[in-house]
DNA sequence: TTGTACGCGTTATCAG
DNA sequence: CTGATAACGCGTACAA
């Protein structure tokens, strides 16, 4: 019978007089064992109730099994959705994710971080928080054979794995959809400057205009730290302009709809005629009566996807005690809402 | 120096010729280690950046330092606002959380649980999934000790601490409200069956009918599974009645959502005049240009931390050995919000 | 004030 | 095919 601090190996070993080895092994249907032993011993695992207790596979394998996710902010519908297109690969590989929140605070980043090295995470998959300056936290993991990817947000430093949008991609796609629309006078709304994706997206803004031969007017970008506060003071500037903006590319669509709210109260009447497109498209967007003109469709279950494959990859590979560097940009669909006119 | 595998306790007392068990009583401050002492061991330790491991911790003293939550679905902001809730008091205390998603799917959520359980976890607060009826997993985990605390959901077992809303208390601020608006047909949308909290719902909404002196009639209410496919069915099946509902009360907002969704399609001029109120105040009502009438103000985030701070006493006096049982239900405040007419 | 000895549950290795 | 033994890193009771 069980005592009340569960059942173990031993335990079981006893009752059947037999080495622990030996039920170890029977219980992971170790072929070296006889299959009547095998049987015995999962019979009686089962009669007992025998749950396997991981905290100590653990520590003896120097392992968790456990793969962490570390994001800015959950409500983030961008963020829930990529967590479940990981979820998906974890659970296919029997890993476990733990996800976790640095409230875009890098401090808060890097105590999590950290305690996720001291319980021997297998791996990380994170989305820098917006001020993360410092990544020698991050070459340190590498070396003690942790490996990282990065995701959405990209970072300086060249020799780590990452999965993100195709910036140029995207904004030429934006762009291209609003001029056909017949905009001139195109916006970007970017995000914090600290955040290297920021000025990444601002760039393939450029770039786009230049390709449609639009002059670049820095007078049309400003900067927002995704509150809404921050858009609407960065839209005031930019309604102050002799000539306003007609349409937004924006960082994420988030943002673009923080814009529709403040025109709703600020510009009822320029709701109507100005467009609006930035990265992803987010579940929500289906509960707007009034929808944004389009979103470049992230698909960040996807992204998920193939962030945990590069993340189990590299698990695998460490192991192997080979190197493995991938850096994936996925091309983006625009993706068209239709409102009502 | 340290090798690759990480400094441990027994190289920092090699190093310094003394015992492990010295060095570990230093790095926990520990007095009957002289002061001198101590200062080495903290100076080495930082020089070698010494991580403990948190593993083998967890394995040795049969405790994670860590709870889990367990939840249908991230994508609801309301879960999401409760694990913010959940997170701050967790911190407080030094805990991890891990979360997990068990998609309303009573068999993921068993093996959710069975993993739990294996792992240690010192504590969990779970939002049940619907169809969840067997619930001796639950008493088998608090028989080993590890404290439960079921949140919004209800469930037939009395003997489980819970945090939830006050369905009659709600019920009755919403209908109240709904007939102070002029209506008399007040329809509910209800949860699924399968769900208590479904009934207890459903039954408060008859109370609050009763005591308004309004009869109740069974063909204004329908029960939907929260997809917009079943809320649309059961729309349709309510508007072909001869006297329609020109009011919802409904089991949570995002029902509420899609009947704005479905009137705005089907039934466009009823919308401006078709109140409704449910349970939950979601961030992203903020984002509507047209918002519901009002909401049960849930706050979840303070749901949140009430559970786990009932889940903290738990886990406390059920290392002393008490018992512990506490039945939380919060009142609610109805949200206002206002729409431009 | 410091050190010794042991146990936590599991698995890997190697010997029988 | 099975068993004995050691080891993982830490904390702790007890001895010195």
């Amino acid at each position: 019978m069980s005592n009340e601090k569960g059942v173990t190996i031993v335990d079981i070993a006893h009752r059947l007089n037999m080495s622990a080895s030996t039920v170890s092994k029977a219980l992971k249907d170790d072929k070296t064992i006889s299959a009547i032993t095998r049987e015995r011993v999962k019979a009686l695992a089962k009669e007992w109730n025998y749950i396997p207790n991981q905290a100590a596979r653990n520590f003896q394998q120097n392992k968790s099994f456990t793969l962490a996710i570390v994001i800015p902010d959950l409500l983030d519908q961008f963020y829930a959705l990529a967590i479940n297109g990981i979820e998906e690969v974890a659970i296919q590989n029997n890993y476990n994710v733990i996800i976790c929140q640095s409230y875009d605070n890098s401090e808060r980043e890097i105590n999590i971080l950290n305690h996720l090295v001291s319980s021997r995470i297998d791996g990380i998959i994170i989305v820098v928080s917006k001020n993360t300056k410092d990544l020698t936290i991050f070459d340190n993991m590498e070396k003690q054979g942790i490996p990282i990817v990065f995701f959405a947000r990209s970072i300086q430093q060249p020799s780590f794995s990452s999965v993100s949008s195709d910036h140029n991609d995207g904004a030429l796609k934006a762009i291209n959809l609003l001029i056909k629309r017949g905009h001139k006078r195109i916006a970007h709304l970017a995000g914090p400057n600290a955040l290297l994706t920021s000025h990444l997206r601002h760039t393939a803004y450029k770039k786009a205009l230049e390709q449609n031969n639009i002059p670049y007017d820095a007078a049309l970008v400003k900067a927002t730290d995704f509150s809404y506060e921050s858009t609407s003071t960065a839209l005031t500037e930019l309604y102050k302009d002799k000539h306003p903006p007609t349409a937004f590319f924006v960082f994420k669509s988030y943002v673009g709809l923080d814009i529709k709210r403040f025109l709703q109260s600020s510009h009822p009447k320029k709701l109507k005629h100005t467009d609006i497109i930035g990265f992803g498209n987010l579940p929500l967007i289906k509960q707007l009566e009034t929808k944004p003109t389009a979103s470049l469709d992230e698909n960040s279950q996807m992204m998920g996807r193939q962030a945990a494959e590069l993340l189990f990859e590299k698990i695998k590979d460490t192991e192997a005690e080979k190197f493995h560097l991938r850096k994936i940009l996925l091309s983006l669909a625009t993706l068209l809402y239709m409102n009502k006119q």
